[in-house]
DNA sequence: TTAGGGTTAG
């Protein structure tokens, strides 16, 4: 549909680079050209009655002063910025002797045409000037006033009008009390709008569609659905306007039952739906999700308007629905109406959405020709996206240099544009550079440095935000519980969690699944689980947090009956949603369960699988013992066995102590260099630990040659909000002696308690007693101990280790949790361990 | 004479 369209929408085909520059032929105001085509008999009734002006003007000319009233009055009616221009002249020129009967109606007739033109200065510099000539208002002059004070937001002349309105007597008319109940409203001031409502004497439709109203579009729209109620109560039948005001505050509101018994009114008091009603239900419907009603609605409207166009395709858009909206752009440009700016901005972000570069020029090379950008900010803001997301931050630099009003929305366009082309050295200059900052500009820096896995980087942002004062959103909170699920900070996730809480912070769907996200890799299943049951919508990506939850957790069982539950709710899983379900399956030694359903990926759902889910399949039949089997399924698979397939087989062969093996993956691993795995370390430690010192002599040269280091293992824990970090061997804590001390303590019960330490951990070539110590303060088994000195009997020792943990620090953890009645969670590189009792939750599957 | 629908960036 995409290029039929084009040819309507471009009257020259586009070039590369920025379309012409717009031309707007004008004609004393009225263009003949398109802007007019759409509305003929407007057109050509101004056009009669310019010409009939001209006509006055040359009577006037001829037949002396008295004349000028017919003037001005007939340049009112025609209402354009150029016959007001010309009203205004000839009313300036007004002396006493032309404040003849009938002056006050034409006062009020130029009132009126400014207000209506948007010319609210004028419109009381009108007013003044009639004061001035000893002309007095009526109950006429002042709606048209107050109208056009709330037009322009001239807040304190409205103020001062109403106090003339008391001061004259017309405080009591129901025309001027309506209309100061809108001009209060629109001001911000609530209370002032609804004394003026509580205060009339007498009231109708209009009194309380204005209060309806006002309610709505100050941010209370159940008080103003609650109003509309109240009405019907009082006897009060609602007109169209009424309906679409009390329509548009469901819509605010979201409620689709609420929306429905309002539309019900409708057929009860036997109203035509009009052109303003049928969009405000489209816009209700589509914002309370009932999207199939609202587009039966719109496909049922004949006369169909641009509102209703603009209303349906800003719809579809934010739905995903670009093509659609592009469709339905299509039909205007044969049928008219012709889009207007709304129109552009939905057809520019719909072009976005596509990646059509080409269409996106297209809709720019139109927006010049129609001076639409002129106006508005708003376009060119979408066309810095657009041209963003199409790749091009050439074109969307030459459009924000151009704009002489960047607003903050243009700086932020930018940015985002420059976070996902990927130029981190421009994002951090714009972001420096930038003149005003809000949330948004923000949650686009926090959520860039999470998507760079910047996560600490990401949370110093956060506490930025807070000190300069801006409130954080369910945006930010979500990126910032993602970062802390890297961090695997339990401690930072409850306070994230409790400051969501305590903040208010709106959530939705994309939030509590980061916050299920967050405790399931902090190491608090149990929290996620309680966030995961309350929530009122789930996508695939929640049921997928809470089945990688119970993966970390080692809850394989829970996993796969989540994963059950989520097929009855007809929820579709994705590849991520198998990474976690084989996951689960390898942490808690479900082989047979995890091999059916690496076979159902393909064959019933259609995913193809990837190397991670092949590098799953590796680990879950390795950490078996079926070593065998895993090294024939890497033979046998479709795809180039990576690095990391090969260190899952080196990592189970570790734990599995097969050296052989070990040494046949280590030689399939084409670069050991590439070191993100810790490859050479994995196999210099499965030397090490059966004792053959040469061979581990000859990987660490290696890696030293080629640069490489080991990474030193590293555990912290996290005492009264200050987190403590020990490195092996480590002495530097403050607190060092009585660490050694309650380490010493806890070796003698555990000997005690028949506990023979592994010194196959000791990866170093020393004797056996300088090995037993060696091994008695690796860096886990001094943050236990610290924690164990350090916080009260009920609080779970918590502990985050950088790699794996090593088999003797694990059963002193199990032993640990037994004798001295604790509970303890190691989170390691690859997993979590509960300790309690003297059992791991990992059932030694790690 | 008064009151009404659609708005870009994370």
């Amino acid at each position: 549909m995409a290029l039929s369209s084009l040819a309507a929408l471009c009257s020259s085909p586009p070039v590369s680079g920025i379309p012409d520059s717009p031309t707007i032929s004008n004609l004393n105001g009225f263009s003949p050209t398109t802007d007019n085509a759409a509305a003929p008999n407007a057109f050509l009734r101004s056009y009669t009655i310019l010409n009939e002006i001209k006509q006055l003007h040359c009577r006037v000319a001829k037949k002396g002063p008295t004349h000028n009233n017919e003037l001005i009055a007939k340049c009112a009616e025609v209402g354009t910025p150029e016959s007001l221009d010309y009203a205004l002249k000839v009313f300036e020129g007004w002396n006493e002797d032309e404040c003849v009967a009938g002056s006050l109606f034409v006062c009020n007739s130029l009132i009126r045409a400014c207000s209506s033109a948007g010319l609210g200065d004028r419109a009381i510099l009108v007013f003044v000037r009639m004061l001035e000539m000893g002309v007095m208002p009526d109950k006429y002059t002042f709606p048209f006033l107050l109208s056009a004070c709330t037009r322009v937001s001239w807040f304190g002349e409205g103020v001062q009008v109403h106090g003339a309105i008391v001061k004259m007597g017309f405080a009591e008319d129901i025309f001027v009390a309506n209309t100061l109940i809108h001009f209060h409203f629109e001001c911000g001031d609530v209370m002032d709008g609804r004394r003026v409502f509580d205060e009339m004497p007498e009231k109708n439709v209009v009194s309380w569609t204005s209060l309806i109203c006002g309610y709505s579009r100050r941010d209370c729209p159940k008080e103003a659905v609650s109003l509309f109620f109240d009405m019907v109560e009082a006897g009060v039948e609602p007109n169209a306007v009424t309906m679409v005001c009390a329509i548009s505050a469901c819509a605010k509101l979201q409620d689709l039952k609420l929306g429905e018994r309002v539309h019900s009114y409708i057929g009860d008091i036997d109203i035509e739906p009009n052109g303003h009603m049928v969009s405000a239900l489209v816009d209700m419907y589509m914002k309370c999700g009932a999207f199939v009603t609202a587009k039966r609605i719109f496909d049922n409207c004949i006369e169909r308007n641009l509102v209703l166009y603009n209303t349906i395709m800003s719809h579809l858009v934010k739905r995903g629905l670009a093509r659609e909206a592009l469709a339905v752009l299509g039909e205007m440009l044969e049928q008219g109406p012709q889009p207007d700016r709304l129109t552009m901005l939905s057809a520019i972000s719909a072009s976005a959405t596509l990646n059509e570069l080409l269409f996106g020029k297209c809709c720019h090379g139109y927006i010049l020709r129609n001076g639409l950008q002129e106006k508005d900010d708003n376009i060119n803001n979408a066309m810095i996206d657009m041209y963003m997301k199409c790749g091009e931050s050439g074109l969307a630099c030459t459009i924000f240099n151009s704009m002489s009003n960047k607003t903050v929305v243009s700086w932020n366009s930018l940015l985002a544009g420059y976070v996902r082309n990927g130029d981190g050295r421009s994002v951090r200059d714009i972001f420096d550079e930038m003149p005003e900052r809000d949330l948004v500009s923000w949650n686009i820096m926090i959520g860039a440095l999470v998507q760079e896995s910047l996560c600490e980087e990401a949370i110093k942002f956060f506490r930025m935000m807070q000190r300069e004062g801006i409130k954080a959103d369910r945006v930010t909170m979500a990126s910032v519980a993602s970062a802390c699920g890297n961090l695997g900070s339990l401690g930072l996730a409850k306070w994230i969690y409790h400051y969501t809480e305590e903040n208010a912070i709106e959530r939705d769907m994309l939030l509590d699944t980061a916050l299920v996200d967050m405790f399931g890799r902090c190491g608090d299943p149990r929290i996620a689980m309680q966030i995961f049951e309350k929530m009122e919508k789930r996508d695939v990506s929640s049921w997928t947090a809470i089945i990688c939850a119970m993966a970390t957790e080692g809850n394989g069982k829970q996993a796969l009956e989540l994963f059950k539950e989520m097929l009855c709710q007809g929820v579709e899983p994705d590849d991520v949603t198998f990474v976690g379900l084989l996951t689960a399956c390898s942490h808690s030694g479900l082989v047979k369960q995890g091999c059916q359903l690496f076979q159902s990926m393909k064959e019933i759902y259609g995913i193809s699988p990837q190397v991670v889910h092949y590098g799953c399949m590796v680990d879950l039949l390795g950490r078996a013992g079926l070593l065998e089997e895993a090294l024939d399924f890497i033979k046998s698979m479709p795809i180039e066995p990576n690095d990391i397939i090969w260190g899952s087989l080196l990592s189970s062969c570790r734990t599995h102590k097969n050296v052989e093996m070990a040494a046949y993956a280590a030689n399939r691993i084409p670069d050991l260099t590439s070191d993100r795995t810790g490859i050479p370390v994995i196999l210099s430690n499965i030397y090490a630990s059966e004792g053959k010192w040469s061979e581990v002599a000859k990987v660490r040269l290696k890696m030293k040659e080629r640069g490489m280091h080991k990474v030193p293992g590293s555990s912290s824990t996290e005492v009264n909000g200050t987190v403590h970090e020990f490195s092996s061997g480590d002495e530097s804590h403050l607190e060092i002696s009585r660490i050694s001390q309650m380490l010493d303590e806890i070796n003698c019960k555990l000997r005690d308690a028949g506990h023979v330490p592994d010194l196959r951990n000791v990866l170093l070539d020393v004797d056996e007693h300088e090995k037993k110590f060696l091994l008695s303060r690796h860096s886990e088994k001094l943050a236990i101990a610290y924690s164990l000195i350090s916080t009260g009997q009920k609080i779970p020792v918590q502990v985050v280790k950088n790699l794996r943990t090593c088999s003797d620090c694990h059963t002193f953890a199990k032993l640990v949790s037994k004798v001295y009645n604790r509970e303890i969670t190691i989170r390691d590189n690859n997993r979590f361990h509960f300790f309690k009792e003297g059992v791991c939750s990992c059932g030694g599957f790690w």
